[in-house]
DNA sequence: GATGGTCAGATGGTCAGACCAGTTACAGAA
DNA sequence: TTCTGTAACTGGTCTGACCATCTGACCATC
């Protein structure tokens, strides 16, 4: 028996259950576990225990053993594969990359969401060119005039213009040379990617964003950070300008 | 038949795996209603089809539905309770504060992630006072007073002075007005609070702090962006100064 | 001694059926 | 019209089973 199109008419705004969410079998052995593994009882790369064993040990059932492995693998703690125990992963980037990703699309979806996520990454884009005027060596100057060159030549092609845009801000990122930063670039790459791919139709806009970008490069160059983080404000609100003002935020995936 | 302490001696790191990890039948089921969901198939509020039902219509066993519908859940797009249907819950914000908790965690957990993390802090916290410096009104000023004057009054208590401390920062990011800057400084904060526990065993750093809290309050109030942002970065250089060189990063929760 | 093939055992993935506890809707009584 | 009890539907957990995958031991060959 199937219930497509069962109980899909329009609700109103769902109401806030009042019952307790009773807890579940298989979150206490969740808690357990996860608590073995940030003890360092089961380091980095070790196999757990195997499900048969857990279900002794704890006299619950394989299924429910199965749903704390689950939750434990979402939470990026542990992995599994056919015919061999789980493994305990240490965190991956590219989990946490992800996260961030959901993050990201979470507050640019939200109401007046683009304005909040552009405040922000306006405060993230100025400080990195702050920290990047004061410890940008020469070799890293000459790979960001190659990214700012690239640039130029790419002009007239608005595809091509716009992943040299973007690999300009990621070499500048790169400068500072903080995880961090760098993991908060790629989450919001592809978005930035559609965002120019929208910008650059524009007319002239090519020439005014690699001119941004040519100034921002030149304050860099000259060790100014007050002026690096003014270019790149300008540069920033110059976009904001041009963007439509209600586009319908896309996902990044 | 338990299996503790079994397999459990020190490997080196482990080898990543070269086997393609074969895609289960249950990932399946969580794209397509992923993808209804995302399609607004299943709007905000509305209960996803019985598990029983699920099962006739893609053919799977319960316990395959069921593991699809953990999923969903542990991504945040649905929520299940005993004797009702899943419903799809909007992004929480609580849930999105918990990713970002957790990837502070994995960044302070990283090597020279104390360093990487003050970093990033640096950065937001400069930026949000020049904001702040530039945003703050009559009333906002005289709330950031008050912050103040509890910081001084509670000189000489570690753990209110910690606490006041910690409103204070949030005060000034709360001129800002923004829900991400507002969602970093919670996923921050229990870290914070730990970090300055330690901080402030130090002799007389309660007043160095309290003073530079007063410098911050003056810039910000001045309406000097420039100042407000010096003043904080002096101010978190300090406390890099003191704080322990290589602590046990601790998870903030 | 090194290499390749085979096989048994251990493992996870999925299934079917069952039972229990929680929630909801409906029919009947007051 | 309202209230209550019950049936139906729901998710949570269990048991036993089978299938596919992986690993280690063993043996034959070079």
């Amino acid at each position: 028996m199937t219930s497509q199109g069962q109980d899909r008419a329009q609700a109103p705004a769902p109401r806030e259950r009042r019952t307790v969410r009773r807890r579940r079998m298989h979150e206490d052995l969740v808690d357990v576990l996860a608590e073995d593994i940030r003890q360092g009882i089961y380091p980095v790369g070790d196999p757990l225990p195997s499900e048969r064993c857990l279900m002794d040990e704890f006299g619950v059932s394989r299924l429910t053993v199965r749903e704390a492995m689950a939750a434990l693998e979402s939470h990026g703690l542990i992995e599994t594969r056919p015919g061999t125990r789980a493994r305990v992963c240490g965190p991956r980037a590219d989990f946490l990359l992800s996260m961030l990703s959901q993050a990201a699309v979470f507050y640019l979806q939200q109401p007046g969401g683009l304005h909040t996520f552009g405040e922000v990454r306006e405060l993230v884009e100025t400080g990195v060119v702050r920290l990047a005027a004061e410890r940008a060596t020469a070799t890293q100057i000459e790979e960001l005039a190659a990214r700012l060159q690239a640039n130029r030549d790419a002009i007239g092609d608005t595809k091509i213009f716009g992943q040299t845009d973007i690999e300009f801000h990621l070499a500048v990122a790169q400068i500072v040379d903080n995880p961090i930063i760098s993991s908060f670039f790629r989450a919001v790459e592809q978005w930035l990617q559609e965002v120019r791919d929208i910008s650059l139709r524009n007319e002239g806009q090519m020439d005014i964003a690699y001119a941004a970008h040519a100034r921002i490069f030149e304050a860099i160059k000259a060790g100014s950070p007050d002026l690096a983080a003014q270019e790149m404000r300008v540069h920033l609100h110059q976009l904001a300008t041009i963007y439509p003002r209600n586009p319908d935020a896309k996902s990044p995936f």
